[in-house]
DNA sequence: CGCCGTCTTGACGAATCTCAAATAAAGTGG
DNA sequence: CCACTTTATTTGAGATTCGTCAAGACGGCG
């Protein structure tokens, strides 16, 4: 319901950044490069070289922000290039031939989004913001061009998208194998750890998304993953507050996952 | 069961294709190479140039046979590169810390495995041949240094890791949002198309592996797995006889699938 | 303050799993 | 090639998990 609506009253944004970046308030003044973006640990970036650096600069966009409900991009949309985020998060969703919906993935600054576009050259998922937010555009024929140039731009493209690979993997596995439990479980754990690696709270934390969209990520109903929240409080493991989260045993929730 | 049992007593050709090829025949002579390979149009070596074609038969190894239950790969074994498939079939499965199984995709002649281990170096599943089978090795190193001379190869590698995003997220989809029964038809269905796109019959086809082994890509036990292929027996839409299937009724099995 | 979207909780039902047993098929050693 | 063993498949009955439907509470926003 969320997303339809949102869907529906988002303004497109698309592939525009790459042609017409007015749409997007250009933030550049306050948005420095990659070379002093406080993400270069994570993001493309990683490991490069002062030149190799350079070159990445001129390539990348400087951030734009995309407000709340707005979308990067769509499904069955032209792609254009990678979307590295700055700031904020996105959900990323499936969209069946029959209107299904499925939410594939929830990513935080660092995370790079698009990548199911270069297959085909058009994207099969769409992202949207899940609050205000900031990405960088990087246009993928100059990465390519780039990564030709730059084996270290090459590897870290090859890892970004092997990772994306090994992500999805995860989240099969989860799907095919894991119970209810184990897999709102294996969703807070998940979300805690990467949290943690960008320097926030692993225990603390605000949901981006509603019940349902948890739901939809997790293949269950948002009935099952309300009961399911309240039992976790109940037995001790945390304390929900509506979209607030206070893990309270993350131990016990790890063996949840494991078995 | 089997897949334990198969592990347990194959031997494990892991990533010794790349240094030890004695371990497996070497049926070059049998095998030409890429430019005279049927697969051309399938496999990574699509759309190349005359050069382009040359440089990449250098980087890949003849082809190699595997017999059926060994491995290619094993989950946490170093990634050396890339295996394409010449002839044969293989399944790759996940393995989780609590020894969890599931399998994440089965795989025709044209197809790349191994894409897995660029990010981490590890793989994170192995792949078994479900039959006596043969792939071509292609060392990634050399793989990525030829990706910088020739961009289409660079486009075809791209294109490989991108797809196998977009196979994923199909069966995410699935395992998120079929019942059993649109399950099971979507993956004859997909079987289906696929053995069409090889030139081999759409309706006829030997299933190369158990029922739990269905079960388990599919996200279900094997009774229920028997038990559906019963029901579409009885209800005209395909007939069974162990592993031989034979459709019946596509257009039916299709609209399953959509809702 | 009141509305609308979101969330919680209960009662019930359906889909799928579990356990069990019988049958069929495949592999093995003589 | 056969007899035997093992593995795979089918089918049934009952249990369990999760989904469905429905009602009410909560909470943010105009």
């Amino acid at each position: 319901m969320e997303a339809v609506a949102a869907r529906q009253t988002a303004r497109p944004v698309s592939v525009l950044p790459f042609r017409a970046r007015s749409v997007l308030r250009d933030v550049s003044r306050s948005a420095p490069t990659c070379s002093t973006c406080k993400l270069r640990e994570v993001c493309l970036s990683v490991g490069l070289e002062a030149d190799a650096m350079t070159d990445l600069e001129e390539v990348v966009t400087p951030a734009m922000r995309v407000a709340k409900g707005e979308t990067l991009y769509r499904s069955g949309g032209r792609f254009a290039g990678l979307y590295a985020i700055r700031l904020g998060s996105f959900k990323t969703v499936l969209l069946a031939d029959d209107g299904q919906e499925q939410v594939a993935g929830y990513h935080m600054p660092g995370e790079i989004l698009g990548a199911d576009g270069i297959g085909a050259g058009l994207h099969d998922s769409e992202a949207v913001a899940l609050e205000d937010s900031e990405v960088c555009a990087i246009p993928f024929d100059s990465l390519q061009d780039l990564a030709r140039d730059q084996q270290a731009v090459q590897q870290n493209l090859h890892r970004i998208l092997a990772r994306e690979i090994v992500r999805e993997r995860k989240i099969m596995m989860m799907l095919g194998t894991m119970s209810a439990e184990q897999r709102l479980a294996a969703f807070l754990v998940d979300l805690s750890e990467r949290y943690r690696a960008r320097g926030y709270s692993s225990s603390e934390f605000v949901l981006r998304m509603t019940r349902e969209e948890i739901g939809s990520y997790l293949g269950l109903k948002l009935e099952t993953v309300s009961r399911l929240l309240s039992r976790f409080q109940r037995e001790g493991l945390l304390q929900v507050q509506g979209r607030v989260v206070k893990l309270l045993d993350l131990i016990t929730l790890r063996q949840l996952v494991e078995h």
